[in-house]
DNA sequence: GCCAACGTTGGC
DNA sequence: GCCAACGTTGGC
């Protein structure tokens, strides 16, 4: 199973409306970076569930519930999206200031790759933020 | 195929 | 509100 990292500004949806939907498609991306990550992710992979601009921390964890199908939003056909399940809220939100100051966080793709929105996550660094976050499983 | 102009993302 | 990073567009 791979980890993964999504990235949403709250004030376009926010973790409170993925809870309150449950069972919510990953639609917008277009990036073809993006694009990629998603088609790649399979049933069972997890991801953090990222507030870019406002809040800036992890405040979530989902899971990949329908692998990539075509995006209903495009009307080209051409991109892709994922049915995303909530699972549960991070006891203790990550916040990306905290992770830029963690030396063992350094090469981590949302730093590194700031205006990527669907970044993939080694399990070394998904252990490393559980810990932080006070997330168990 | 190169590159300038422009738009978007997202941190600060 | 500003700006850096980066993707896209379009003229040549």
């Amino acid at each position: 199973m791979a980890y993964w990292l999504i990235k949403s500004e709250p004030d376009a949806f926010s973790w409170s409306e993925q809870v309150e939907n449950d069972i919510e498609p990953w639609t917008g991306v277009r990036n073809h970076q993006a694009k990629k990550n998603l088609a790649a992710m399979k049933v069972g992979d997890r991801a953090f569930f990222y507030h870019s601009n406002v809040g800036r921390e992890i405040v979530g964890v989902v899971e990949v519930v329908r692998e990539a199908y075509p995006d209903p939003t495009a009307t080209d056909g051409r991109w892709v999206c994922v049915d995303m399940r909530a699972i549960g809220p991070m006891p203790h939100p990550v916040t990306l200031a905290a992770m830029k100051a963690d030396p063992d966080l350094a090469d981590l793709a949302l730093i590194r790759q700031s205006r990527l929105s669907v970044v993939p996550v080694s399990d070394a660094h998904w252990g490393h933020l559980c810990r932080m976050g006070g997330w168990n499983s």
